[in-house]
DNA sequence: TTGTAATTTCAATAATTATTGAAAATTCTA
DNA sequence: TAGAATTTTCAATAATTATTGAAATTACAA
């Protein structure tokens, strides 16, 4: 691997936690590579800094473009593809979570959704729709709260976020507007 | 598979979706069958109703206590081990949230907090780090948004999120809050 | 077009992770 | 404590996922 040695550690980390992240090692060291880039890499110095296979990288590239975690820019004058990682880390938090949604709540929201529509057979089946409509409720309420969240530009959610222990004041608020408008 | 088809499909598809989770299917399927039982399984009712090995569901419920998704009873005049899924969706939702943070989380935060120790070495390791802060500022920052949130009880964190709609609301009355205290 | 550069696909295989039955260990009871 | 019930561990193997080099495809320039 050819990077200074802070980068170098930075990279591998991701390789490491890229299992627990649900990617593999090579598309964790690749993300990684790109976010601490100063300028777009193409595929080549990717293999060239990370020692990975040609072909590694090309599916790696298109599983972090799945994510949308990188963009293919162009340089001119060069007809390779040049990848970079977005600069915004709110941008990438919201995509992130945007993903996430979609591949890993998503699913199960559908299939919660069909269940609460049929009638159950018996006992065991009406007590477990009953348990589904909780989960079900819990989603739906997350997604509507993560919809607002997302409608916010980074500096506005970065404020909210940064307000930090004034929540509860924020949330006596909260329960007076509630009371108003319901 | 030993259940009632509303049932089954609902254990199936956690199993499924669990390699998403980052679970294995066996660990998926045991929790959605403990989430929608109405009393506490042991593991030879598991073994029964999944058709998997003794020694998977073993394996299995040691992940599951590991996520502290699953608690461990006792039947009087019974010793063998019984099993239930807490039953409040809304503190399922943070202990999974906890969890979470401290497995895919906590460790890049720690290698954050070392990387911007150190004194970058040549200006490819300064560019670097600072983007490494801006990383570590945005993770900062959710963690502890994310300690605020989870010291409300569940209802009133409920009742926060049924508040829907009105975030921008709230969000104006924060932006008030952040004038006058900071 | 034709040839070349660049990228992707694919089938082989390497590496990892999941699952199992049997054996070992533990826990209780008589 | 001895024996039975219960749970866990472990090593074998089944299944899945990652990685690669080579071949195929695509995109461009002369």
């Amino acid at each position: 691997m050819n990077l200074s040695p802070l980068n170098e550690r930075f990279v591998l980390h991701f390789g490491e936690m890229g299992s627990r992240w649900g990617v593999n090692r090579t598309v964790g060291q690749i993300y990684a590579l790109l976010f601490i880039s100063p300028k777009p890499l193409n595929a080549d110095d990717i293999v060239e800094q990370l020692g990975m296979s040609r072909s590694n990288v090309s599916m790696g590239m298109k599983e972090l473009q799945s994510w949308r975690l990188v963009k293919l820019v162009h340089l001119p004058g060069d007809r390779r593809d040049y990848f970079e990682a977005p600069k915004d880390v709110w941008d990438i938090f919201r995509t992130l979570a945007e993903e996430k949604r979609r591949r890993e709540i998503a699913p199960t929201l559908t299939l919660l959704r069909d269940a609460l529509l049929e009638t159950p057979a018996n006992e065991e089946e009406r007590h477990a729709q009953a348990r589904m409509r909780e989960m079900h409720e819990l989603i739906e309420m997350s997604n509507s709260w993560f919809d607002e969240i997302h409608r916010l530009s980074p500096e506005t959610l970065e404020g909210l976020m940064k307000l930090g222990a004034k929540v509860q004041k924020v949330l006596g608020f909260a329960d007076k507007l509630r009371g108003k408008d319901e």
